[in-house]
DNA sequence: TAAAATATAAACCGAATAGTCGGTTTATAA
DNA sequence: TTATAAACCGACTATTCGGTTTATATTTTA
């Protein structure tokens, strides 16, 4: 594919975005390659030429989109150097006015359904969520070395804040009227911090 | 809809059942009336006679089985007296040979995907987990008035612990080989001793 | 017991939709 | 200029599926 990288370059992405932004709002079970097409400005045809098969053009949208997802969490934790203000650094995913969120926090609970029943699924939320985890461990890491930290196992404390960050989110964004942005920030600094400090 | 009560009441479970087995095995959104009608037994017509629309039988089903699992919680902590203890007692929600509880998490995983474009679903969800606060905060509320918490406010600790079990439970059950039983267990008996006793 | 109400099955309808394909246009290379 | 491959279009096909209709059987009721 791509004899012509300018116009390849210019389809691609349009169509990568016009999926992420269906798939938030319509769910990616029910998204129709004819919508897409038409969100992205081109033919069913000229669509299916460039991602052979809903399955390939779902795949691609979300990997695309959960990277970018990633490397701005890893963006904002690199400009702070204190491994506990690290570790609390990722409460931007509980702002209620970016975008990108919403459609994330959708795309993810996506994700989460169907991993239930699809290894293939299972293994891209396995994948997203390694490369946090990776982040979390060099923070407790650094914390530990500099004496500020007290953790048994970082591996598994690193998990242990992920999945707190994680439940977290999902009660916020399900249920804000009963549960504020104050509230997730809040729990997730508490937590957290006892995580890496208080383990006996 | 059932004058012929007898007939109703063998119908009714029955279909319920094959629905939300259905549902385990295949999505919320994947199941047809002819695959319930097929595993209850009777032809699609009779199908509808009971359940006129397939959102009315989903809605029905997913009711009905969330409601037995909330009651076998309830039943579970009632055996319970230390109010610590029936903090932690929830614990058997992580247990991979409970074949209900398989149904469960995927259920419930269906259900927050579509909550989070669907106004219904989420006032089901959040029907759901208010049960759960509930239990929770009444537990709380015993361990303070004992003298063994404290807490600053019961209703955002008991939502703290909530989504403690949640957010352990999605890690632990769609990534069970890098997060294990004990990691589960012990991550939840850490996160909320400390939500209730270590409060500033 | 006859009429009415209810229960059930089977055939059917129409909308939706993933994927295919023949053909056209456009860009690059020879 | 010409040949070739990529980019693109949109009509068509086959299938799925929710819901309806029609027909028949069973149960309730008057």
């Amino acid at each position: 594919m791509g004899k012509n990288k300018i116009i390849y370059s210019i389809r691609v992405p349009r169509i990568l975005e016009a999926t992420v932004a269906l798939i938030a709002e319509k769910g990616i079970q029910n998204i129709t390659l004819d919508q897409v097409a038409q969100r992205a400005e081109l033919s069913k045809g000229g669509l299916v030429h460039y991602f052979p098969g809903k399955d390939k053009l779902i795949e691609s949208a979300v990997a695309d989109f959960f990277r970018k997802i990633f490397e701005r969490g890893r963006e904002i934790r690199d400009r702070i150097d204190n491994p506990l203000k690290q570790l609390l650094s990722y409460t931007w995913l509980y702002n209620k006015n970016d975008p990108d969120l919403l459609v994330g926090y959708r795309l993810f609970f996506d994700i989460m359904s169907i991993a239930s029943r699809d290894r293939r699924y299972r293994q891209v939320l396995q994948d997203f969520v390694e490369n946090w985890i990776t982040l979390l461990k060099a923070s407790i890491s650094r914390g530990i070395a500099a004496g500020d930290f007290q953790v048994r196992d970082v591996e598994e404390t690193a998990r242990s804040v992920s999945a707190v960050y994680q439940g977290v989110a999902s009660r916020w964004f399900l249920d804000p009227e009963n549960h504020s942005d104050e509230w997730a920030v809040r729990t997730v600094e508490s937590l957290v911090g006892f995580l890496v400090t208080n383990k006996l």
